[in-house]
DNA sequence: ATGTGTGAATCGCTTCACAGCT
DNA sequence: AGCTGTGAAGCGATTCACACAT
């Protein structure tokens, strides 16, 4: 058979994408299973994966099987090897240079949030544009001046930043970065940003959380009457 | 015609559910929506929103109509009316008291963080269970002791809370806070809360939005080899 | 007996296309 | 002419159900 190369999802002939809702479910099943081999558990079955994330033993199979087969009929999937598959699948198998733009709240918060560093991601870099912020310490990062963005990043070799600046300042720090060798963008500002097509840009929104969880305060109990 | 009871969505007869995708996208639109009127701008189309956001006109169109009809026909949307509409769904008409649990980094930032305010989110409370915090002012709060929280949240008469506290510690504080008379929970610790159903929970994963873009990254250029 | 992997069926969201209002 | 509002069509994601492996 000679060329071996697998592509990772050979399912469906021409083609065929992975949906996203799968790929941040995968995500959820790596933070569990993490949690799994933490506590010594050796097997798991999509089952038990599935109720204990409030999903269905077949969203799970399926899921998983975009990417290979990594379970045992009759016995389920071993944890250990499942973990690995998955940090594979999602990157996770690499550490990555992080860098945060904005040493406001947001920004000197995301820089010290653990569960980046858990996963491979390390913020190397920190900067702003306020001289009262430069040279401040920010856990075991100084800010940097904004103004050496492009030296910074090449001499640190940043592959993601995370815009942590208000929406106004957004666009203009992110046509900097993207003359950098980046290779995506996690955007905390509430704006869309405009990107070369070369990169991936992922947008968060904390306010948009809160405004989705009022919708359905206020329309909870809808169905019990009328 | 007497008793004008107009249900919010009478699209469909029997108690059509509106996606949550469509819900993500109002507050979307409302986002874009405020700006324009901060601008001055009157009137606008669905197709002008749609191309500022990269959605097609139809799906913006169908998105307002499972609320109503607010738009004239040939004319498009007036952006004052749009906005009051969009402001009553989302249950933005209202100023919600907000109480964020954890005094960390990532509390810290979300009790200052200016979307909230900006947007009817009212932050009364801050609590942890660090004598080192407890005391410490957060923007114009003063942390306090979460050992009070359920006095705490009767007399500020608190509608949300915002949970920041380490994933070990976030199902102690959620058994709580449900005790309250509190209505949702936004949850920024990674794992599953378990709730009683008269609440509405959102779960918010900072590190998982970026595991989903790193996979983005590596399958970027998928499409145009093999 | 148990639990995976997966085509087929189903469900639900998005897009189309056009009638109807301004 | 221009643009909304909306059934119907199209399409993508989820669930079903069962052959197959252990």
């Amino acid at each position: 058979m000679g060329r071996k190369k697998i592509r990772h999802y050979d399912s469906d002939s021409p083609l065929m994408q992975v949906p996203e809702s799968t790929i941040r479910r995968m995500s959820m099943y790596y933070r569990l299973i993490e949690t799994l081999v933490a506590k010594g558990v050796d097997q798991i079955s999509s089952d038990e994966i599935g109720t204990m994330q409030g999903f269905t033993s077949a969203q799970v199979r399926k899921d998983l099987s975009f990417f290979g087969s990594f379970g045992r009929r009759g016995l389920g999937y071993n944890t250990r090897e499942l973990k690995r598959q998955i940090a594979a699948i999602l990157g996770l198998d690499h550490i990555w240079h992080v860098a945060v733009i904005g040493a406001g709240s947001i920004g000197s918060a995301l820089a010290q949030y653990p569960e980046f560093a858990d996963h491979g991601f390390q913020i190397r870099l920190i900067l702003d544009n306020d001289p009262g912020k430069i040279g401040r310490q920010v856990g075991s990062l100084t800010v940097k001046d904004i103004a050496r963005l492009e030296a910074e990043f090449a001499a640190a070799a940043i592959d993601i930043a995370i815009i942590a600046v208000p929406a106004r300042a957004a666009q203009l720090v992110t046509d900097r970065v993207v003359t950098t060798s980046i290779r995506g963008i996690l955007n905390f500002a509430p704006c869309q940003l405009i990107i070369p097509p070369h990169l991936v840009m992922r947008q968060e929104n904390m306010a948009l959380e809160l405004e989705v969880l009022t919708y359905f305060i206020r329309n909870k109990n809808r169905d019990s009457i009328d």
